[in-house]
RNA sequence: GCGUCGGUGGCGGAGUGGUCAAUCGCACUUGGCUGUAAACCAAGCGCCUUCGGGCUACGGGGGUUCGAAUCCCUCCCGGCGCA
């Protein structure tokens, strides 16, 4: 995998690239959508062509639940499997380590509300001990070799090690792959989370070592790091310097959030990361979040906010703002969502008219299925063209600044 | 006409003397959703409120009772059966 940066804007730390996989090359900053399931929920690779996505990113935790990453490798691949030939990357189940774990039946989300429950993240035992699960009222508990896991989908339990999710990854042989790490909870105090990033460094040598050993076999290309350390510059800024000092190909930004810390960790992360490696910022997100993080020098992102809003009937309406059309007033509107929007949904294809929002409105008060494609398509739409928009202007500014670097 | 069963909130349908403004669905209204335990979750849903409470309600009317959606009488309406 190689990686070039064409444009530096000139005013931010925003910069533009091209990420070349054996897959195909994407330009970055660039939205990459969720396919947890080996599918964007709803939407076809047809339509997502139409979004404009030029990467999907699938989970290893859900595939090797369901069917089995050895079914996916005995398929040809997680990309001959899904029938999506772009670049895609699979995350090693380091989240779950977060959302079956610290934030199991709490009301804890990716990026939190600063009155949010304290997620209490007690010292772990340092060995294998399956019946701590059960003890915690979690499905996943971490001790210092990996993390063990009862399924979502039937109780059984299952152990990731960082050697075993890069095994897995190994198997889906998507492009890019991801360390093991722990996701921890925003409000983990600084003890906790200086523990936790130490153990996600250990476990980031060991998932570099597994996939060294392994990458000759295998499809795998590329390996990313995490950064981790919670809301804590100096815990983010070391540890952003430890992984720099490992040989990924790429880093991710890991972690979750009060809403106001984002910024500044993406910040003093991107601060320490090498220049010429590229950075993903693990599930962010919202419109603002994307430029924000495009401004520190973020150069990919990815997020389920887009899909998960459009199931539930969500959409990014004219200048970004959300639309609920369950709500009352959409019933009887019957112009598009936006007006000025490009995508297949509002804009229509070949001529033919798009979809109004009253009609949006009732396919989710019938809870027809296609409200949630409909949705989706758009919603993935608007932020691959918001990314898109914010490339252009990176590569536009820079030429001005005389940058010597041509365009592709 | 006689007999019989039944009429409860927008709808379906519980309740059959007090703990009932009334279980539960659905519909409706509004929130929430950021590396997907998620086509999901939460709250509200008679009227008024200074949020303590107050008022009007279970087909209509009249009784019994300290107290009735629940018991009795009567009227109206509907289903079924017999003429």
């Amino acid at each position: 995998m190689k990686f070039e940066i064409v444009a530096r804007d000139p005013h931010s730390r925003a910069r533009a690239g091209l990420l070349h996989t054996p897959h195909g090359t994407i330009e970055t900053p660039a939205f990459i959508g969720v396919a947890t399931q080996g599918t964007i929920k709803g939407v076809t690779v047809e339509q997502l062509e139409a979004t404009g996505l030029q990467m999907l990113i699938a989970n290893t935790y859900h595939l090797y639940l369901r069917p089995g990453d050895e079914l996916v490798r005995e398929a040809g691949g997680l990309h001959r499997f899904m029938g999506w030939n772009g670049p895609l990357m699979t995350d090693s189940g380091g989240f779950q380590v977060f959302s079956l774990g610290a934030a199991f039946g709490k009301n804890l989300t990716k990026v939190a509300h600063e009155d949010i429950e304290q997620a209490k993240d007690e010292r772990r035992p340092s060995v294998y001990d399956p019946d701590i699960l059960t003890q915690h009222g979690r499905l996943a508990v971490i001790d210092e070799e990996g993390v063990t896991f009862t399924s979502h989908l039937d109780g059984s339990l299952h152990r990731f090690t960082p050697e075993r999710s890069i095994e897995i990854q190994h198997n889906l042989g998507a492009d890019i792959i991801v360390a093991f790490d722990e996701c921890t909870a925003a409000t983990a105090d600084w003890q906790y989370q200086k523990e936790a990033m130490e153990r996600t460094h250990r476990w980031a040598e060991r998932s570099l070592k597994a996939h060294r050993r392994n990458i000759e076999a295998n499809r795998a290309q590329a390996l990313f790091g995490v950064v981790q350390g919670g809301r804590f510059e100096d815990l983010r800024r070391e540890s952003a310097h430890v992984l720099s000092s490992m040989n990924f190909d790429g880093f991710c930004i890991g972690g979750s959030y009060v809403k106001e810390d984002l910024d500044t960790a993406v910040g003093w992360v991107c601060e320490e990361l090498p220049e010429d490696k590229p950075r993903h910022l693990l599930g962010i997100g919202e419109p603002e979040d994307l430029v924000n993080g495009i401004e520190k020098g973020v150069d990919l992102f990815d997020c389920v906010q887009p899909t998960r809003l459009a199931r539930t009937g969500t959409v990014y309406g004219p200048k970004g703002m959300k639309m609920n059309l369950l709500n009352e007033q959409f019933r009887r509107d019957f112009s598009p969502i936006d007006t000025d929007c490009g995508c297949p949904i509002c804009a229509g294809v070949e001529g033919k008219g798009g979809y109004s929002r009253a009609y949006l409105a009732h396919l989710f008060h019938a809870r027809e299925m296609l409200g949630a494609t409909l949705a989706s398509v758009h919603n993935l739409y608007y932020l691959v063209n918001l990314v898109t928009v914010e490339r252009m202007r990176i590569r536009n500014n820079s030429k001005h600044e005389s940058s010597p670097t041509p365009n592709t």
